[in-house]
DNA sequence: ATAATAAAGTTACCCAGGATAACTATTACC
DNA sequence: GGTAATAGTTATCCTGGGTAACTTTATTAT
């Protein structure tokens, strides 16, 4: 959800498209984030869409949650070397990219 | 789900234990896979439990379904050479120590 | 310029798979 | 024999995914 904090503001099909996702699962999201004031609607030529940006109250709780993840990650991989880190995501992008070549999943 | 084929038959705690989920949603998942006629009740001492099997149809299907996921990881892994197979899930397993040690998630 | 089409969102559903709380029935234990 | 614990079930809730059908606004083609 939080494409947000880096891109400023985006469509929900914008979001969609990023997440994966279809459109009434973020229609549904973002109306719960607005509620809870995370979010709001920013105006928009085209009144089709309705580009979204996080409120303060959104960065603020992103940057906590972020700050945790970061924290979580640090701790998980303490003892893993740098060249290991590099090792398993390289080949664990070569098995998404085999996973990608043969009918998606 | 399929530890029944590697154990014969478990209890319901036995499973929902081996799963890591509640009671109830075995309840649940084990009604379903009677009604599609995969698992039967086997009699027991205890009349309190309830301890579940495979039946012929369930083996079947156990079967086939394993060697889809086996096909379907072999083709995944192909070009990762063993070695390399191997420094990542010992990686893998060192995160998870990491992640075991220090509360829950 | 207008009619047809496409795109963005929304609404009203459905489903899976997880959880809790409260309960019954059976067994174990003091 | 009465209290504890254990196995399972029922009822209910939540999240996060999906489809189908719809409206409103833009775009495109005639």
């Amino acid at each position: 959800m939080y494409y947000l904090y880096n891109f400023g503001s985006a469509t929900l099909v914008e979001l969609s498209t990023y997440q994966g996702v279809e459109k009434p699962t973020i229609t549904r999201t973002m109306n719960r984030l607005e509620e809870m004031g995370y979010v709001k609607q920013v105006p928009s030529e085209d009144k089709r869409e309705k580009p979204m940006q996080l409120t303060e109250l959104g960065v603020q709780i992103y940057k906590e949650v972020r700050l945790t993840i970061d924290e979580f990650e640090e701790n998980i991989l303490k003892g893993i070397s740098e060249e290991e880190q590099i090792e398993v995501i390289r080949i664990m992008g070569e098995i998404r990219n085999h996973i990608f070549q043969r009918g998606d999943s």
